[in-house]
DNA sequence: ATGCATGAGAA
DNA sequence: TCTCATGCATA
């Protein structure tokens, strides 16, 4: 049915309740933090002690681009269109996360604060030694509930916030597959499920929005980010596992779809305001990444000191940490392989 | 494919 | 304020 393509898959959110949990960043975070090697300095000591970080992590920085300091071009690159009107923040944020599942009992302490392993986060390796994993509490909670699902044929231009931060799985299903904490499982299916999607000829953004027309209460549409993620594994265990049933089940429909007639190209159309993204230039990355390597959770006024010293704005320098303290935490060979 | 950003929820 | 799941914008 619904041959035409009046889909908009964006603004819609659906919305789910479920419950919460209690998951990881509880326990695995505490254990974290305790690694940090500063409980608490910044204030005064601030003044001079942090000058010194500052100023070695800066020259750590520097002796790599010496060479090629050429451009007298201002660093302060970062263009960004104000955010400020542009957004319409209101729309409905639903978010609903929960995340679940995993089995995993394995608490492993995340020995990360120790300087010095940001720099090869994109180590091709193998295990690295057991940084970054998985941290998932195991418990979940769970009392499923959800609301409503919209769909309205209607597309909003303003595609600004449609965030629809879901998805947290437990470990519900009561049919076959409990959970799979297994990595291996998740790397295999995401594969297949790469190929498989190759062949009914559609891309990750088509993926993502013909999500919202499974019907599956809580779930909406994804970008093609996440896709992509997914197919990558560039996502958290956590969020693996919880978009995997989502994914799967697509799938089958898809194929299913597909076998009996045809296939329903989904097209959207464009909004109009966009956003600007940052760029914080190649010199001032460096620096940033030095002073990860050194403290990867700087307090606000390490951040703001930071900013100063690189000329970019504070809440830029802020995100740019959090960030890249996510993208430790990711899987695809990080976790407990 | 990935960088920078937002926002809900938990500390 | 941080984490986490996600997304827009862009390389």
């Amino acid at each position: 049915m619904m041959s035409m393509n009046s889909k908009q898959a964006f603004s819609m959110h659906p919305i789910l309740h479920e419950p919460k949990y209690t998951p990881l960043h509880s326990s695995s975070e505490a254990i974290r933090r305790a690694c940090l090697p500063t409980p608490s300095l910044q204030g005064n000591i601030f003044a001079g002690f942090d000058e010194t970080l500052l100023q070695r992590a800066e020259a750590l920085a520097a002796v790599d681009i010496v060479s090629q300091k050429s451009h007298p071009f201002k660093p302060d690159a970062t263009y960004h269109t104000m955010t400020s009107m542009t957004c319409t923040p209101t729309s409905s944020t639903v978010h609903l996360h929960h995340p679940s599942v995993l089995t995993g009992h394995h608490h492993h302490q995340p020995s990360q604060g120790l300087e010095g392993e940001l720099l090869d986060h994109l180590t091709p390796g193998i295990s690295l030694g057991g940084m970054v994993g998985p941290d998932v509490g195991s418990t979940a909670s769970h009392h499923a509930h959800m609301s409503a699902i919209n769909h309205m044929p209607h597309h909003h231009p303003q595609t600004m916030n449609m965030h629809q931060h879901n998805l947290g799985s437990h470990t519900s299903l009561g049919s076959t597959g409990e959970s799979e904490p297994d990595p291996r499982e998740l790397e295999s299916f995401a594969e297949r499920f790469k190929q498989r999607r190759i062949k009914l000829g559609v891309t990750q953004a088509d993926v993502g929005s013909a999500l919202a027309n499974l019907k599956i209460p809580g779930v909406g549409c994804l970008s093609q980010s996440t896709i992509c993620r997914f197919e990558s594994l560039t996502l958290s265990h956590n969020n693996m596992v919880a978009l995997k049933p989502i994914l799967e089940a697509w799938l089958e429909e898809a194929e299913r779809a597909q076998r009996e007639k045809m296939t329903k190209p989904e097209i959207f159309n464009g909004g109009d305001k966009k956003r600007k993204r940052t760029s914080i230039a190649a010199p001032e990355k460096r620096s940033l990444e030095a002073y990860f390597a050194v403290q990867p959770r700087p307090s606000s006024e390490k951040i703001a000191a930071i900013a100063e010293k690189l000329d970019l704005k504070k809440n830029v320098v802020r995100v740019w940490f959090c960030n890249q303290r996510q993208k430790q935490k990711r899987m695809k060979f990080s976790a407990a392989h």
